[in-house]
DNA sequence: TATACTTAGTTACATAAAGTAAGTTAATTT
DNA sequence: AAATTAACTTACTTTATGTAACTAAGTATA
């Protein structure tokens, strides 16, 4: 009646990873420390899930921010220790993604 | 106003992958072909969303539904080659998760 | 000085995705 | 004949995401 032979720590894991739009959030992050609004910009994202993603991977300690006091203030996001960890995770969907998916042409409605 | 550095094949395969359950489905036929309720069950997904996910990865070409004409019939899943490619992702998620996820105990409500 | 713009969000509402539970079909066991 | 199992599907509810407008504080523009 309910799962057995999953190891937790993994099925956690993908609880995070594989939720829409974190998988782009820190591969964006992996290039370096980014403001609310250059995300919001390069990945699609709206900014009301953008703000929850981000509030969640900094609990998960995935994700940290950075509150520079400049006027007017900058605020950045940029990835901890166990962000950066994930490095290897997202090359191997690289490696996956050039070895297997085709590129579809979008038809333009 | 959109994306431009992303890379389109990239970004499609986290499309796939991401998608709540994708991993776990994936994960489980690692192990080798599987029957819908036995996938259903080990995974905790409903069966409504088992039977959209596995028709979505047979269309991408990740799994393959085998019907064996017994009495009474039965209906296996398992990963094709492109789905078996997968498993570098999923072994870096598992790595990622030895390495740096935290059992919370879970409190029982 | 007033108006408009930018950043980093939040709020309210609409639509899409997932969960729940019951139903279906065909065959099998009791 | 009634109950059970497998592999789904259907109808309905709840949750997640998208959209658009709003806020606050500062900056630039007319």
């Amino acid at each position: 009646m309910a799962d057995q032979t999953i190891c937790p720590k993994f099925e956690s894991a993908l609880n995070i990873i594989n939720k829409r739009w974190t998988g782009l959030i820190i591969f964006q992050l992996l290039e370096g420390a980014q403001r609310f609004s250059t995300i919001e910009a390069t990945i699609g994202i709206s900014g009301r899930v953008l703000s929850e993603r981000l509030k969640d991977l900094e609990k998960q300690g995935i994700v940290k921010r950075h509150v520079y006091d400049e006027t007017p203030v900058r605020i950045e996001y940029d990835l901890t220790e166990k962000g950066m960890a994930l490095k290897p995770v997202l090359e191997s969907i690289q490696e996956w993604a050039d070895g297997w998916m085709e590129i579809e042409k979008q038809s333009f409605v």
